[in-house]
DNA sequence: GGGAAAAAATGATCTAGATCAAGAGTCGAT
DNA sequence: ATCGACTCTTGATCTAGATCATTTTTTCCC
C-alpha cells in the first residue's frame, strides 16, 4: 500500500486525526483491490472479513429477499465506507455491494478495526461518530424517497448539483441508469420525471442538463436541508473535543 | 433520580459495563419525564438537548416534509434510545417524536452523553456499537418495507410473535393502529392482511390471535434473519474485547 | 348495563409508479 | 462510415396500496 493512498484514507472521518501508530496497525493487513463493473464486492448473509473503503468507481448496497426481489439500500461514492456497521457488530451482512462502474478500494481486515477501536479511544469515537452519519444519511434517504414525489426527487437532486456546481449548465455525474438507483426508481421513471421538469425550465440532452430557472425548480420540488444532504456542512470532525 | 431505574439504565448496551464514576457524570443531571399520549418528545429541526431513552410506552419518529406529508421512521421500545445519532454529532434531529401511548424516560444532556463519549474509552466503544445496530435496524425495515407485501410484512410479525411466546395463541401487545404505523401500512391494510391471512389459518378477535398453522404462514410469507430482528440474537455486549 | 366515542372491518374508488413493449438515439470498435 | 449493443424515450397497461365512505364492533366511562 502506497503512502498517497495512506493519506488519503488518514483524511477521512474515521481515521482522521488518529495516531500513527494505530493507523500502521490498522492497515498493517490491508490490501488495495481493483474490480471491473459488475463485480461483487460484498456478500449478503456474510461476515464480512474486510471494511471496505471506496477510493473511486460507485458500489451500490443491495439487499434481497428469500424470492429473489431487490432493493438499493445505499449507493456509495469514494471514500465512502460500507458494511462498516456488519464489521463493527461481527455480524452476517444485510446488504451485498455491486461495483456499478470499475471500482478501485481499499479492504481492512475486519479484526484490525474492531482491535483498532478496542485499543484507540480516538478511532473509536470517530467509528462511533462516522456510524452516527450513516444513521442520519439513511434517514435522509426514507425521508427523500417517502415525503416526496419521482419529479420532485430528481428536481431536488438537480439543485443540489447546481449548488454544489455554482453554474446552472453541469454535466450529470452519473449515467441516467444509474441516477435511477440513487433516486430509487425506475430509468423509465426518470425519462418522465425529466419530462415532467421542462415545464420548469429543465432541458436535458445526453448528460448535459441546464436548469433555465433554477428558482422555478426550487419552488416546485421543495429542496429541504432536512432531507438533502447539505454538501457545504463539513464533514463534522468528531473527537474534536477529546481531552489531551 | 431513583437508583432502581439507575441500574436499568446502566444494563442497557450503551452502558454496560462502563464505571460508575463515568456513569455518575453521564447521569448526574438526566431527569425523569413522564408525558401523555400524543405528547411531542423530540421536535425535528432543533439540535436535540437530550438523549431520551425510553423507559415506558411507545414512541414513533416521525419524518415530516415542507408539504406536511409524514413518514415514520422508527418504531421505538422500552429501552431504546433516540435523537443518539443527532445528539452525538451535535446536528439537528432529521425526525420528530411523539408519544403514541403515555411514556416515562429518562433526558440525558446531551453535552454530558458527548463529554462521556470523550473522556471514557468503553462508553464510546458501547455508543459506536449501539449506533452500528441502529443502521442494521434500519436496513432491516427498509428491506422489510421493500421486499415484501403488506400481508407478508404481518404474517412475519406474527411469526415473529409466536417465536418469541412459543404459543400459536398470544394477544398484540400494541392495538392494531399502531401495527399499521410499525409495518408501514393503513389500519385499513391491516384489517385487509388479516384477512388474506385467513386462508393459512390465522384467526383475530380483538387483540387475540391464533395460529393454527404457523408453518402455512412460513411457507407463504418468506421470514428471513436478514430482515426480520432474531429476538434471541443477544444484544451483543460491544466492547468486551477492551484490554484492560 | 347503556350509550357515546374510538377502533376496526368492509366496500368502492383512485393513483403513483412499475412493468411491458416498441422505437430512437448514442456510442464504441472494427 | 457500418454494424451492433447499449441507453434512453415514449406510450399502453397493470397493480399494490392509499384514500374515501359506511357500517359494525369494542371499549370504557358514568
Amino acid at each position: 500500500m502506497n503512502s498517497e493512498i495512506l493519506n488519503r484514507l488518514a483524511s477521512i472521518g474515521p481515521f482522521s486525526g488518529v495516531s500513527r501508530e494505530t493507523l500502521e496497525a490498522v492497515f498493517r493487513d490491508a490490501r488495495v483491490r481493483r474490480l471491473p463493473a459488475g463485480a461483487l464486492v460484498a456478500e449478503q448473509g456474510a461476515r464480512p472479513a474486510f471494511l471496505d473503503v471506496l477510493l473511486e468507481g460507485n458500489v451500490d448496497l443491495i439487499g434481497k429477499g428469500p424470492d429473489g426481489r431487490e432493493t438499493v439500500v445505499q449507493s456509495c461514492e469514494p471514500m465512502d465506507c460500507f458494511v462498516l456497521a456488519a464489521v463493527l457488530t461481527d455480524a452476517p451482512s444485510l446488504a451485498g455491494g455491486i461495483a456499478v462502474a470499475p471500482v478501485q478500494l481499499v479492504s481492512i481486515p475486519a479484526r484490525s478495526v474492531r482491535d483498532g477501536a478496542a485499543s484507540d479511544h480516538l478511532l473509536a469515537l470517530n467509528l462511533m461518530g462516522e456510524q452516527a452519519r450513516q444513521v442520519r444519511t439513511i434517514i435522509r434517504r426514507i425521508k427523500n424517497l417517502n415525503l416526496r414525489s419521482a419529479t420532485q426527487r430528481l428536481g431536488c437532486y438537480l439543485i443540489s448539483q447546481y449548488d454544489r456546481t455554482g453554474s446552472i449548465a453541469f454535466a450529470l455525474p452519473v449515467p441516467k441508469r444509474q441516477l435511477a438507483v440513487q433516486l430509487g426508481m425506475t430509468p423509465e421513471s426518470v425519462s418522465r420525471a425529466f419530462a415532467a421538469l421542462r415545464e420548469y425550465g429543465v432541458s436535458v440532452s445526453g448528460r448535459r442538463v441546464k436548469l433555465q430557472d433554477p428558482d422555478l425548480v426550487r419552488a416546485n420540488c421543495a429542496p429541504d436541508p432536512l432531507i438533502d444532504r447539505d454538501w457545504r456542512e463539513p464533514p463534522a470532525a468528531c473527537g474534536d473535543s477529546l481531552p489531551g
